[in-house]
DNA sequence: CTTCCTCTTGCAAATGGTTTGCATTTACAG
DNA sequence: CTGTAAATGCAAACCATTTGCAAGAGGAAG
C-alpha cells in the first residue's frame, strides 16, 4: 500500500516535469509515511542514516519545488517553521496541542463564510487558515 | 484624542509593573496611530528620525514584553515576521489582500466553534487563528 | 532634590530557519 | 550510449529575531 502511494506520488512528480531522483523519492516517501504536517528538519532528520543522506539545503529545495507545482501543501502551524503536508485536495485545517504539538486534522467549519464574505467586503476571496490550539487529552492529564 | 489614548496605554504599561522610558512611549505611540498589524521593522522605521531615534533590538524587545503582559497581541499574517497590535479585547481576525497588503478587520464567525470541537475531540481548546486571502477591490481592477 | 537599585537601552555578536552561488554529478530524452 | 539541462553537495549568505554585557536612566525611598 505504502509502494502503491510511493508510485503514485512518483508518478505526479514526475508529470509535474520535475526529475525523479533517490533524494525526491526519499523525501516523497518520508512524506506519505507520516500523516500529518512536517518541516525541513524533520524530513532532514528521518533520512541521516548513512545510506540515504541528503543535505538540508536538498530538502528545502525540493520542498520548495514541490509546494510551488501543488505537490505538497504548505502550512503554517504558528511556530516559526514551514510545515507541509501532500496536497490530497480535500480542504481542511488543524487542532494543534499546546502540549506535545500533535496534530489532528480537522474539516472546514467555513465552508459559506467566504461567498458572504465576498458579498460584504468587495474583496475576492482566494483562502484562508484557520489554526485551532487546545490540549490534548494526554496532557491534560499531568 | 490620541493624547488620551496615548495616556491610557501608558497607564496600562505602568501598571503591568513596565517602565515607562521615551522608547516604550515612541512604540506605543506608533501601535496607537496605526490602526491594524504592525512588525518591528515598521515600527522602527516610523521612529528614525534623528530625534526619537532607538535600536531595532529595543523594539524587538519591547514587542516581546508588551506581548508577554498582554498589553498587544501577537498576529501572524503568514508572512513570515511576527506582527503585533494593541490588544483591546475585541476578538477578531483578519482578511488580507493578497495584492496590496491592506488588512481589514475580521469579526469571527467561530463564535460555536470551540464548544463543539471540544466534544468530539476531548481536547481543550484554549485559542483558535484564522485568516483570510483575497483581492481588494482596488487591486482587482488592475 | 538627590541617591540608589533595578530595569532598560545601545551595541555588537550570535542564533535559527531558510536561501543561494557554483562546481560537480545525475536523470533521462534522443 | 551520449549530451544537456536539471539536481545535488557544500559552503557561504541572508533575514528576522534573540542575547550578553556594559553603560544609562526610571522612579521609589529618603
Amino acid at each position: 500500500m505504502v509502494r502503491e502511494k510511493c508510485e503514485f506520488w512518483e508518478k505526479k512528480l514526475r508529470e509535474c516535469g520535475l526529475r525523479l531522483t533517490r533524494q525526491r523519492k526519499e523525501i516523497l516517501r518520508v512524506l506519505i509515511k507520516t500523516n500529518g504536517p512536517l518541516n525541513a528538519r524533520e524530513i532532514f532528520s528521518e533520512l541521516t542514516s548513512s545510506e540515504d543522506f541528503l543535505e538540508l539545503s536538498t530538502v528545502y529545495r525540493n520542498l520548495q519545488a514541490f509546494s510551488k507545482r501543488g505537490l505538497i501543501r504548505e502550512i503554517d502551524l504558528g511556530t516559526g517553521e514551514k510545515y507541509f503536508e501532500l496536497n490530497t485536495g480535500d480542504h481542511h485545517h488543524h487542532l494543534i496541542c499546546m502540549g506535545c504539538g500533535e496534530v489532528l486534522p480537522l474539516g472546514c467549519p467555513l465552508r459559506h463564510l467566504e461567498k458572504d464574505l465576498s458579498r460584504e467586503t468587495n474583496y475576492s476571496i482566494i483562502d484562508h487558515r484557520l489554526n485551532v490550539y487546545g490540549v490534548c487529552p494526554t496532557c491534560q492529564e499531568k
